[in-house]
DNA sequence: ATATAAGCGAGACGGTACGTCACGTCTTTGT
DNA sequence: ACAAAGACGTGACGTACCGTCTCGCTTATAT
């Protein structure tokens, strides 16, 4: 049941895209009514959101043995993740994610601060290693890695076969800045960490 | 009159966010008919565009005499347009435009196109200077320079006033990777060029 | 729900008029919504046609024995029907079923040919009796005992406590002329009736 | 200008109806502002009525010798007003008259009061004649013979072309009930004369 | 002869109602 | 007992038309 559901997410957002994404669309192709859907999930957000977002693995890459790898590595993760739905249904995913209060909140723990752990992982890594003198902002390394790739995506709308290329560059470019000790330990205030 | 729709609109974000922005509720608010917004905008999503995308001012910076000059005083000014409207509406606001082509197709000429404008120009001057051997793929330097800043904001959703510092920052590395000559000069075909 | 609606249209129309009927005005009075409405009644005619024309009932009168007493009690009948409605429910309401031909074809068979049909009843009657030579044409007679009572009440904007009076009059002629076989078979080509 | 304005009211109503009558329509068929319009008549409704009921020429027919050749040419001439505009726009037209009070009365004092005026110099040139004894109510004798022929065209949806049989038919029944003195010198109270 | 006012075309505007759509809730029906 | 079917209230959307209005332009008259 709940499978079906989320074929026929994808189907209808495939067939209509996300903005044809309608409830009764997805209970008419899932042959399921929209009471089991609503069952479920609170709303249409908390469906896409469980459907859409679930099965993106966040583990940590295994040790390449160097800093310069393991970003390489998890560069192409992150690209791999953000290459595979839409431009058009991310953007609008994150939009309904940001609207609801409560999806932000999930969103932030499920992906952003696993996400953040992971490079935090490969920082530490770099630490014992004697790669790095000390470990910067790890949110800042997120902002480098994933930025230019979301961005590239989707604010851009460039062409998502390239996406890997432009990893490998993000991941030599960051390394080149944490070698030199260009990231600050933190750049930001904890103030917005209440909101 | 389109000077009080636009006051309305902001009004009406400000007070109820983008999600509960409504045609009426502006209407409303801008002591002006329904009928009159349509007149000028075919959809809300124009109106929003229209209103919020305005006067995004771009243009290329004054020539600083060196190319991490330049940089940093673009990074500085995208930040400042970025820092803007909050993140819920910028992330909608994105939504709404890649779900209509028309809108689109305006966004991708009035703002990435222009603003790559001026990034070409930059890397002109750089080039004439001497500071670059070849021209790289400018929508690179656009990503690398917009991606960290757009996903810092809105995908992240980490402090809008310390963007400054992390423009700062992003030139920094974007100066560096360009000097060691590590941006090609094109990264992607130009497949998608026809979408 | 269908009978909430029906007792608000009505409601409606006896407070602001037909002009005054608005299918926000009768979904507020029925406590039910404007989708309800169109889901049962594809336009605000549609559902006036319903409720006001529903149950306007179209039995043959009884045989009284004489086509006098038979058309006379007709004649009756039809008068009570007609001064049911206002003059202005009924001319507005005529205009908007005359306006939208599948109203029309509706009107048309569900009113004028049973009320067609119940006149033939009552002159067959009659010929079966020896009162009548031949038979005349049942619409002639329909225009000659309806038209005089509905101009009573809605051109000439007469008194509808008098149509009583007058349709016993309207009955008294038609039998005459028809007794004295002044009415012919047919007055009309078929050639209208392909519309 | 007055003349292009009938004129391209009439052409609307050809070309879409009377439900297609739109001022913005007449304004631009003949080609004059809304403006314009709205300076001669104070509302679409009396620029219909003034367009559509201006020429009904309403003048006693020549004295033809007898009760029954006056009434017949009454008749006629009735139909041939009645047969002028199409059923639809009668009726439509009627609605709009009756809803709105001003036009109401104006057209009680020209159309209906008018005519009732010759129906009532005919009796009298009956009385003259001794064809009759005393003078019954016009308003019996307008209903008798503008009931069927209206409701021939409006109610029935019948072929106009048969009009002048229908009308030769009215008055000669009308006739012989006058004749048989079968019509009341009243039928109703003053009372509705107020409304 | 020119100024001045009146009428005009063009068309924006406020308002009101229409009919549509989707969400999230609910009742009914059948298995 | 649970799920499919589907009706319901809510609320926003975009459209259409009415009657009002302002803006220039023309034209006819009066000084």
């Amino acid at each position: 049941m709940d499978v079906s559901i989320a074929a026929a997410v994808r189907e209808v957002i495939a067939a209509h895209g996300y903005g044809g994404l309608t409830v009764d669309a997805v209970a008419l192709s899932a042959g399921v009514s929209k009471a089991t859907i609503y069952r479920r999930y609170s709303s249409k957000q908390e469906m896409t959101f469980a459907v859409l977002l679930h099965d993106l693995e966040e583990v940590p890459p295994a040790d390449t043995g160097s800093l310069h790898g393991d970003l390489t590595a998890l560069a192409r993760q992150i690209a791999a993740q953000v290459s595979g739905p839409g431009g058009d249904t991310l953007s609008s995913l994150l939009a309904d994610i940001r609207a609801d209060p409560n999806l932000r909140a999930r969103f932030e723990q499920t992906f952003i601060a696993v996400e953040r752990g992971i490079i935090t992982t490969v920082l530490d890594r770099a630490l014992a290693r004697g790669e790095l003198a000390a470990r910067p902002d790890p949110v800042l390394v997120q902002a480098l890695l994933l930025g230019p790739l979301y961005t590239w995506l989707v604010v851009l709308d460039e062409d998502p076969t390239h996406t890997t290329d432009l990893a490998d560059l993000v991941a030599t470019m960051a390394t080149t800045a944490l070698a030199a000790g260009a990231l600050p330990a933190t750049i930001r205030s904890r103030s917005n960490r209440s909101r």
